[in-house]
DNA sequence: CTAACATGTGAACACCTATTCACTTGTTAG
DNA sequence: CTAACAAGTGAATAGGTGTTCACATGTTAG
């Protein structure tokens, strides 16, 4: 049940839209997403292969995983990250050929 | 040709999403591009229709053209802006369904 | 030309946030 | 138990940004 009609989104709706753009929004914390969308990673090989400290990934891990953009999952010592679901890549993939095809033709 | 696979993106286009993510990541601006996506429509009826001024309005949209997600075409003292491809959309309507489904297990 | 309207723009301010540092919590191994 | 490692957290700071205000630009009508 939408408020009014397609995007006419009710404004809670939009924010938590907003809220969950913005989160996708900063360079460093779309990089770890990107880290996380393709398997699960711990933390430290995020950091790692990022170059960032284990504190910075930790802190946006956070915020990502309050947004359900992320979930995580113990293993021992490690806790392993991944995308929440396949709408996440889903957009991320629709914002790359957005970039990709700068002036198309072919819509409709 | 990717730099290495599907989402090691390299580093100017994660700069580019970025960019197009903190767009959208402005309830205020996001509300703007929702009321483009419909239908092209003038800097002053955004205006009216989100209830502000249409300086507010004249910044975000400059911001939201030089980012081709949306595009503007004059006719006569006005100027309407549209959803500049269907990416746009696209993107929004994954997120909504994100939204929609809080935890779904039907991926796969 | 001038007047009125629509849009664009620059500067200033208040607010927010990404990052770092120091530290704590939690887990495994001995 | 302690030691070592992985992750999480709180405070503080520097930089970024959304908003407003005043003004400039552009367009149509007379």
């Amino acid at each position: 049940m939408s408020c009014q009609h397609d995007y006419s989104v009710c404004d809670p709706a939009i924010a938590q839209l907003a809220d969950l753009f913005h989160l996708l929004g900063d360079p460093t914390r779309l990089r770890i997403v990107l880290a996380c969308v393709t398997a699960p990673i711990a933390v430290s090989d995020i950091a790692s292969s990022l170059e960032l400290s284990s504190s910075l990934v930790s802190h946006h891990l956070r915020l990502l995983r309050a947004a359900r953009i992320v979930k995580s999952e113990r293993q021992g010592k490690q806790v392993f990250y991944s995308a929440a679901d396949a709408h996440i890549s889903g957009v991320l993939n629709d914002m790359l050929e957005h970039i990709a095809e700068p002036s198309n033709g072919h819509e409709a």
